[in-house]
RNA sequence: GUGCCCGUAGCUCAGCUGGAUAGAGUAUUUGACUACGAAUCAAAGGGUCGCAGGUUCGAAUCCUGCCGGGCACGCCA
C-alpha cells in the first residue's frame, strides 16, 4: 500500500472512532456510517487531507456542517503525535495537517522500488484480458487502429503495474464476407498483373498496399495459378496475402511497442465448431428461433430493441455469432475481467455483446467495452478522411516514420478515449516544444545530467537527513511523487490511462519548478545529498511513468 | 425517427462515483541564463462550464427538456 493511502485509511480510521464517541455520547445521531470521502484537497492551503463526513451528516442532524465539524474534531483523541493540526473550514470541511515528516518516508521507498516504485499488488492478480486493434487483416494499420493500440498497450502496462495478470490479445477477423472480398480482390490483381483485361470488383479493396502484396505473390509463385479453378486460385491467394498482412501488421505494432500474447484467428472458432456449439447452446436456452430461413437470437430479451440474426439463409454464421463464440470462449479461459477496446462506430454491438453473454449465464459487467471516438486526420488545415477502399490514408507506419513512437504515443494516450482526437500531421512533424512529450522527456533528460555532473559517492539514505528538504517546490515534488501508485490504481479501475499522461505533465513541471529556484549541487554538502535522493526519486518516477506509457525515456535530447 | 459520444479560456483539451476561488498546454503581454541543459522558469490578462429547468447544504459533474457537432441503426464486419 503506498504512503498515501495508508495514511488515508489511517485518517478514516479515526474518524469512524470519533463518530462512533460522538454517537456514544449522545452528541451525533447516524442509523449507518455515512459514505464520506478523504481526499487531498485541490488547493494546498486546505492541508494534506480533507474529509466532507460533516456535512452528509448535517441534515439527518439537524445541524449546521460546520457544528457537526466542530463534535468531530472534539473527539480526536490521541492523535498529536502524528497530526500537527485540524481546522474546520469553507461549507464543513475537516482539514488535516500531517506536516512533512511522513512525505520523507516515500523517498527512500522510491530508490529502493527503483522499476518497481508504482507498482501494486492493487489487482491481486485478478486475470484480466485485454483485446485491441482487431484490425481487418486486409489492409494496413490506419489512425484508428493506431490510436487503439497506443490506448490498448498502455491501459494493459497499467492493468499489469496495479497487480492484475494481463493478457493482450488481437483477434484476427480471417473469416466472413471481407475475406472473400479480399480473394476477389487478390485475383483481379493478380490476373491484371498478368496482363490479363479484368474489371476490379467495385465493392474490393483499393489501396496500393494490395498491389504490392499481389507482386510479391508473382515473384513467387509466377503465373502457376492463371490455370488452376478459381475457387482455390482465390483460396491460395487469400492465405498468402493474409500471411503477408498479418505479419506485416505484427511488426508495425512491434515497431510501435505493442507486443501481442495471443493472436486469435475468427476463422479457427468456425473450423472447430466453436460457433456451432455455441449456438446450440443458446438454442437449448429457447433463446434462438427460426424466420425467413435465418436464425435468430431474442436479444430483445435483454433490452435490445431488436433480434439479431446468428445463421444467415445461406446457412453462414454472422459476425455477432462468432463474436459470441469468441467472446464464450474468453471467459472459458477463465478471465474474470474481459476488456475490449472499439471503435465507436461499433457502440451499437456493445449492447447486444453484453445481452449475449447474459444469455450464456456470464455477468454482463465483467465484458468492458472501451469506445474510442475516430480519429480525424488533419493535414493543411483541412480533415482528410481516411478510406481504406481508397487506400487515401495515412499508415501507423508512416505516422511513427514521420513523427516518432514517443510523440505518437503520448498524443494519442493523452486525450480520453470519449473525445474526438483531430490528429493535427502539420503539428505532430513539427519537432517542437508544442509536443509535451519532449516536455516530460527534457526532464528526465536534465535530471540525468545533474546526477553525471554530481561527483557525489552514494550514501545510504538513512544517513541523509531529508527534513532540509522544506522549500515549498520541493515538498511539493516529493508530494507528487507520492501519488505516483495512487495514479497507477486509479488508471486501471476506469481504465482512463490518459491520466498519465497528465501525471507525466504535472511530475515534470513541478520537477522544473524546484530545478529553477533550488540548486541541487550546492556547497551544502547535508542538502546536496538529500536533494540527490530527490532528483534520483523523481528520475524513477517519471522514467516509470514513461515506461508505461511506451515512451522512450532519454538520457540525453 | 431511435440509440451512443461530445459541447469548459482565442485554439487544443483536463476536471464528471456531487465538494472549497473551474485547471493545464498553446497563443498574447512582461520579466529571468558570468552556477547543475533557457527544449526551462516566474508573472499577467483571458470563462453566462451550449441553453433552460429540476434534485441538493452544495452542480461543470446527477436528472429532464431543448440547441449544435460526430457516429451508429444490414441475413456487413
Amino acid at each position: 500500500m503506498s504512503i498515501l493511502t495508508s495514511k488515508k485509511e489511517q485518517l478514516s480510521l479515526e474518524i469512524v472512532k470519533a463518530l462512533r464517541q460522538a454517537q456514544a455520547e449522545g452528541q451525533l445521531n447516524f442509523t449507518e456510517l455515512p459514505d464520506f470521502t478523504v481526499e487531498v484537497p485541490r488547493e494546498k492551503e486546505h492541508g494534506d487531507f480533507a474529509t466532507n463526513v460533516a456535512m452528509l451528516l448535517s441534515k439527518e442532524n439537524h445541524k449546521a456542517p460546520r457544528e457537526i465539524a466542530q463534535i468531530i474534531t472534539e473527539h480526536f483523541v490521541n492523535v498529536q503525535d502524528w497530526l500537527e493540526k485540524i481546522e474546520i473550514a469553507g461549507a464543513g470541511f475537516i482539514n488535516f495537517y500531517l506536516g512533512t515528516a511522513w512525505l520523507y518516508q516515500v523517498l527512500p521507498q522510491v530508490i529502493n522500488e527503483d522499476e518497481r516504485y508504482g507498482c501494486s499488488n492493487f489487482g491481486g492478480g485478478q486475470r484480466v484480458q485485454v483485446e485491441f486493434v482487431s484490425a481487418n487483416p486486409t489492409g494496413l494499420l490506419h489512425m484508428g487502429n493506431a490510436r487503439g493500440a497506443a490506448l490498448g498497450d498502455t491501459l494493459c502496462n497499467v492493468l499489469a503495474a496495479a497487480g492484475y495478470e494481463v493478457t493482450r490479445e488481437f483477434y484476427i477477423n480471417d473469416a466472413g464476407n471481407q475475406i472473400e472480398n479480399f480473394g476477389k480482390s487478390l485475383e483481379a490483381r493478380y490476373l491484371q498483373l498478368l496482363g490479363h483485361d479484368v474489371v476490379f470488383p467495385e465493392e474490393g479493396y483499393h489501396g496500393a498496399d494490395l498491389i504490392e502484396t499481389v507482386k510479391n505473390i508473382i515473384a513467387e509463385v509466377g503465373d502457376k495459378y492463371l490455370g488452376v479453378e478459381a475457387t482455390l486460385r482465390r483460396e491460395f491467394l487469400i492465405q498468402k496475402a493474409l500471411q503477408e498482412k498479418l505479419s506485416n501488421i505484427k511488426k508495425d505494432l512491434a515497431r510501435f511497442g505493442v507486443e501481442y500474447d495471443v493472436w486469435f484467428s475468427e476463422q479457427s472458432l468456425h473450423d472447430s465448431g466453436a460457433i456451432a456449439q455455441t449456438i446450440q447452446e443458446l438454442q437449448q436456452k429457447g433463446l434462438v428461433y427460426e424466420k425467413e430461413g435465418a436464425l435468430w437470437l431474442k436479444t430483445t430479451e435483454f433490452g435490445e430493441e431488436k433480434d439479431e440474426v446468428l445463421l444467415r439463409s445461406n446457412g453462414l454464421a454472422t459476425y455477432f455469432a462468432a463474436d459470441i463464440a469468441y467472446h464464450q470462449n474468453k471467459f472459458k479461459r477463465g478471465f474474470e475481467k474481459v476488456i475490449n477496446i472499439w471503435g465507436a462506430d461499433h457502440h451499437g454491438h456493445v449492447a447486444r455483446m453484453k445481452g449475449a453473454m447474459q444469455a450464456l449465464g456470464y455477468a454482463p459487467e465483467d465484458l468492458h467495452v472501451i469506445l474510442m471516438q475516430l480519429v480525424r486526420l488533419l493535414r493543411g488545415g483541412e480533415i482528410a478522411r481516411m478510406s481504406k477502399r481508397s487506400g487515401q490514408y495515412i499508415t501507423l507506419s508512416e505516422l511513427i516514420d514521420e513523427v516518432g513512437r514517443d510523440a505518437a504515443r503520448f498524443f494519442f494516450v493523452m486525450r480520453s478515449p470519449d473525445s474526438h482526437l483531430d490528429f493535427d500531421l502539420d503539428l505532430a512533424k513539427t519537432e517542437t516544444a508544442d509536443n509535451p512529450v519532449y516536455y516530460v522527456q527534457y526532464a528526465h533528460a536534465r535530471i540525468n545530467s545533474i546526477l553525471l555532473a554530481s561527483t557525489e559517492e552514494p550514501v545510504a539514505s538513512r544517513e541523509v537527513d531529508f527534513t532540509l528538504l522544506k522549500e515549498t517546490e520541493e515538498i511539493a515534488l516529493i508530494r507528487k511523487i507520492a501519488e505516483f501508485p495512487d495514479e497507477i490504481v486509479g488508471a486501471a479501475v476506469n481504465y482512463e490511462p490518459h491520466h498519465l499522461t497528465h501525471y507525466a505533465h504535472e511530475l515534470a513541471s513541478l520537477f522544473h519548478s524546484f530545478y529553477n529556484s533550488c540548486r541541487v549541487l550546492t556547497d551544502d554538502a547535508a542538502l546536496r545529498q538529500a536533494r540527490l535522493f530527490l532528483v534520483d526519486a523523481a528520475r524513477i518516477t517519471l522514467r516509470n511513468v514513461l515506461l508505461l506509457l511506451g515512451v522512450n525515456a532519454p538520457e540525453k535530447m
